[in-house]
DNA sequence: TTGTACGCGTTATCAT
DNA sequence: ATGATAACGCGTACAA
């Protein structure tokens, strides 16, 4: 019975194309990829009917082993759900698309290990190119987390990756010997606490991710510098989770102990200042009104919450398109800068003094 | 002089490991993935060693080639950077991951056409599974948009490949015969619709996409339906792109055309209503007081947002998690269901009639 | 248990 | 311009 479920039957091979059009493997081949020029037009047009007909389509693979490389780019990041790092993979399957590179996608979630894992298996894949965004295995200011097993394993790697042939880029993670796409954490939040300084704010908390994160630590770096050491009162640091959630949690337990004399909370991304806000207006404060908030990223979401969140623009999407162009141009270990512009919005409204 | 950049050497092959543990290249290939049983383990001890002093991965498209398809899910969204996509690529990357298959990502932002091509050129890949979320070729009721060519093109090139042994996932697309995750978008919308009439709301807006979106015509179906025929007054539909500037901008005009009677504003997807609330509060109104705003999917900033969108939670990490599953499993073109629910929040309150 | 040899689908080299 | 044929790196019958 002819139920639609038929046996699988084998896709159609260059073989077949060749013997449907009536020509050799060699002449299919060129007149549908390589040098089309050295084929007579009218074999060409037998070829590609025939390979209509047949609704062939190229072994990848195969290519890839008779050529060397696969054309495509491989991207890791550390959670695809989090707008930070889906802006980034829109803007690295736009340019990758437009160089004619297919996108695969691997999810560091879970550790530093899960990271080097993945980069080694990706190798497998002998991708043209390997991006990796928002790495956890850096060192610390007290070289923990990471570990430096696992951070020297992962440059180890990323290297024999290299030296093979591939190309690396790096997003925002300076201190690997790769090329990389730096975002200016440090110069944005310096400039965002210049800023709140002229609204009138002397009084901060500031929520920070573990030191793992580099992304974390030059943002508060930054911002610290901005506030100056003879400025105001000494803030008050939390750590907490790099997400929403830590955000939530830490504005959260922060407003059941009594704020104090906390005038705003910054938070070194925007996913964590918008979960602050949210607790804090769990807990009976009004962002904006009681206590002013701000953030780092301008992520989408930024503008529409209430208040709208003061935030540092990064423009993501093009920190992935400059990531892939950087990839594929030619010229060693080079760095593409990505400036940050400080957004003011209503959740830091002036502060009469 | 030695700066770095090396020439570029050929990573090391099965061979080199075979050569370095001093046996043959089957015994090699058997140590390392096949049938390790019957290997001396001395051997397969000797084997590794070498494959991790060389720093051996083995090459994805030989082995693609030898046993016959990529170990690999292909993924199609609209768009990465929208969080319902990326909330089902992050479900699909989860299970997939779990599975030892790779995923790969494309973006079929622009068009029907577009989504074709990508189809076409993902078959060249040889997946294990290819994975389209959220399509927009799709016949609407009057058969537009996407084009009944186009349409048929894809579902034929989609059957040959499974045809040729591959395996066919469609989310939320019921009408094409492939394993499909169905979201109960009209079983949702309508109990919205009744949780709203009984919360005292009788004028509706509604802010819908275009009809070659499926996912947006069930919607508004189900609204309608929960309305019923014999309900309050004809509910005010308007047309707009299924995006957050789509929400923005319809609701923008119906502001400065004047609401008239308008209580609530249903939008067909949450950031069509999170940009429909800034827009009115652009314009004047306040969400929630002035005007209701409901939406749909239950996205994570629908709690951030201010006041609390109500809306319809879909799991949808867990439609792509299914999705895999479905996929992964024998039996034919089955389907996964996925169920909906209402949560009303604040930016609904109850209506005193 | 191990090794030899062939096949997978494609491109590239070398004749013709 | 075209056609054999040898790679490419790996898995796996088959033979030893």
């Amino acid at each position: 019975m002819d139920d639609g479920s038929r046996a699988p039957s084998s896709p159609p091979t260059l073989h077949d194309v060749a013997r449907e059009a009536g020509v050799s493997v060699a002449t299919a081949s060129r007149a549908l990829n390589g040098s089309t020029r050295n084929v007579r037009s009218e074999n060409v047009s037998r070829v590609r009917a025939a390979a209509a007909r047949l609704g062939y389509e190229p072994h990848l693979s195969a290519q890839a082993i008779a050529k060397g490389s696969t054309p495509t780019v491989a991207l890791v990041v550390r959670d695809v759900a989090d707008p930070y790092f889906s802006s980034i993979a829109a803007g690295v399957t736009e340019a990758a698309e437009a160089a004619r590179l297919i996108v695969t996608m691997a999810v560091a979630d879970r550790s530093p290990e899960r990271e080097l894992e993945i980069v080694r298996t990706l190798r497998g894949q002998r991708p043209r190119v390997i991006i990796v965004a928002g790495s956890r295995v850096d060192e610390g200011p007290d070289g923990d987390k990471g570990g430096p097993a696992t951070r020297e394993a992962l440059a180890d790697e990323l290297e024999q990756y290299r030296t093979a042939g591939g190309r690396v880029v790096l997003i925002s993670q300076r201190d690997l010997p790769f090329g990389t796409v730096t975002i200016d954490n440090h110069g944005g939040s310096r400039r965002l606490a210049g800023a709140l300084l002229g609204l009138g704010y002397r009084r901060f908390a500031i929520l920070r991710a573990p030191d793992a994160i580099r992304t974390s630590r030059e943002r508060v770096a930054g911002f610290l510098a901005g506030l100056g050491s003879a400025g105001p009162a000494e803030p008050l640091v939390v750590e907490t989770e790099f997400t929403r959630e830590g955000g939530y949690d830490a504005a959260r337990a922060l407003a059941e102990r009594g704020l104090g004399d906390v005038e705003i909370v910054f938070a070194v991304n925007d996913v964590m200042a918008i979960g602050a806000m949210t607790a804090l207006r769990d807990a009976g404060i009004t962002p904006g009104a009681g206590v002013a908030v701000a953030g780092f990223d301008d992520i989408g979401s930024a503008v529409d919450v209430f208040p709208g969140l003061t935030s540092v623009a990064v423009p993501l999407r093009d920190a992935g398109r400059q990531a892939v162009r950087l990839a594929l141009s030619d010229g060693g270990a080079r760095e593409v800068r990505i400036e940050t512009e400080v957004v003011v919005r209503a959740s830091t409204p002036p502060r009469r003094a």
